[in-house]
DNA sequence: GCTATACCTTG
DNA sequence: AAGGTATAG
């Protein structure tokens, strides 16, 4: 049986791209609730599936190393792949003979085999996926400079960087974040690509599935099996959802929102079953390439009142839609266009498995001041409730 | 517009 | 209560 791969046994398989730690933290990054999917399954290497393959990423101090597992008979998809992405199959079929060798059976050994042509579309993938032309360390510097609270903050959270996700993945994940945790989550979206999704790989007794697709998530059966995987009454959201996509605007129709404006994405997601405004903002900001939306959940609601003495007029007890115009417009216009980005951060150094990161000594650390202290307090504080 | 309440499960 | 949403008043 295949292994989960790691870099320390098998570097020449690997491949890599620079990228300095501070534009990028695997452990943050991929464990601060954006996404569910990813897990650690060697120290520092972490296996998820991006665009239809499964990867395991690691890192060290300016590279980021990748591994692609690959079964020896995946051409016909590549193929099918690559056609949509206009390179012609006749290119194709030299680099295969180039750099495949001869023909495998279909039932041997899993091997990771790779042509130029796959580790260029895998490379691009990964920075797509990263969305590594967005410089990090600028936005930090940036966010820094107009707000004293992030920076107390920034020196330990560093390289926390949105995600692009698959749209589709992105919105039935986030259906399933109401009223919820982190840890069921991850449960219910794994039930659910084991239940839906297409079989990928098989490491070590882990099997990867891809995400469902819309007509899957739209069949008939969708909401009891659902409920019989534990979805509560998100069973008939996502279900709900599905249909409605499919039925009044098209399988295209979620891509489509990454080209229209902010506002208008965010009223369409609305329009779905079990899609309110938090959740609307979430995959605006995590899949469809609006970097402006800032999702107020209860975490950010508490942030802004604690760190940002942020106060309502009528001091409203809950969080209506108006508190999310008005607080999202307060962090729009303290951290400018790419907001949403800045409020991840926060949002991580506010997760409970990240506070011990607080606690330990590192090397940028700002000189000591009660106003710090006051508030290392009350984090600590709030940790024990 | 704002508030209260139900909604599935799990810890 | 946990990263909310839909509904009625």
């Amino acid at each position: 049986m295949a292994k989960h791969a790691v870099l320390s046994s098998g570097a020449k398989l690997w491949r890599s791209l620079a990228c300095a730690n501070s534009e990028l933290r695997l452990d943050l990054t991929l464990a601060c609730g954006q996404s569910f999917r990813w897990r650690e399954t060697a120290e520092g290497h972490w296996t998820g599936v991006i665009g239809g393959r499964v990867w395991t990423l690691t890192q060290t101090d300016d590279t980021l190393w990748y591994y692609v597992y690959k079964k020896q008979d995946m051409r016909k998809e590549g193929r099918d792949e690559k056609r949509k992405a206009g390179i012609s199959l006749q290119e194709e079929n030299e680099s295969e003979k180039k750099f495949e060798g001869p023909l495998k059976k279909e039932d041997e050994e899993p091997v990771a085999v790779t042509s130029v042509l796959d580790t260029e579309e895998e490379d691009k993938m990964l920075r797509d996926y990263f969305q590594l032309n967005v410089k990090l360390v600028d936005l930090y510097m940036a966010w820094g400079a107009a707000d004293p609270h992030f920076k107390s903050i920034a020196d330990i959270f560093t390289g926390v960087r949105m995600l692009r996700q698959d749209p589709t993945e992105c919105l039935f994940s986030l259906i399933c974040t109401s009223n919820n945790n982190i840890t069921r989550i991850q449960g219910m979206v794994e039930r659910l690509c084991q239940a839906m999704g297409t079989p990928l790989f098989q490491l070590d007794e882990t099997s990867y599935y891809d995400f469902p697709s819309l007509s899957a998530l739209a069949d008939s059966s969708v909401e009891e099996r659902l409920r019989d995987l534990g979805f509560g009454y998100r069973a008939r959201f996502l279900h709900q959802s599905a249909q409605k996509i499919l039925n009044t605007h098209g399988p295209q129709w979620l891509e489509g929102l990454r080209s229209v404006p902010y506002l208008q994405a965010h009223n369409a997601l609305r329009t779905l079953p079990g899609v309110g405004t938090k959740v609307a903002d979430c995959v605006c900001l995590m899949s469809l390439d609006k970097a402006e939306a800032v999702p107020i959940d209860t975490h950010v609601w508490q942030i802004a009142k604690r760190d940002y003495k942020y106060a309502t007029v009528n001091r409203q007890k809950s969080i209506t839609d108006k508190i999310h115009r008005e607080l999202g417009d307060f962090f729009r216009k303290l951290w400018g266009p790419y907001a949403g980005w800045a409020q991840a951060v926060l949002f991580c150094a506010e997760l409970r498995k990240f506070q011990k990161l607080k606690q330990m000594p590192h090397l940028k650390q700002p000189k000591k001041e009660e106003e710090n202290e006051d508030e290392m307090t009350v984090v600590c504080k709030k940790v024990k409730n």
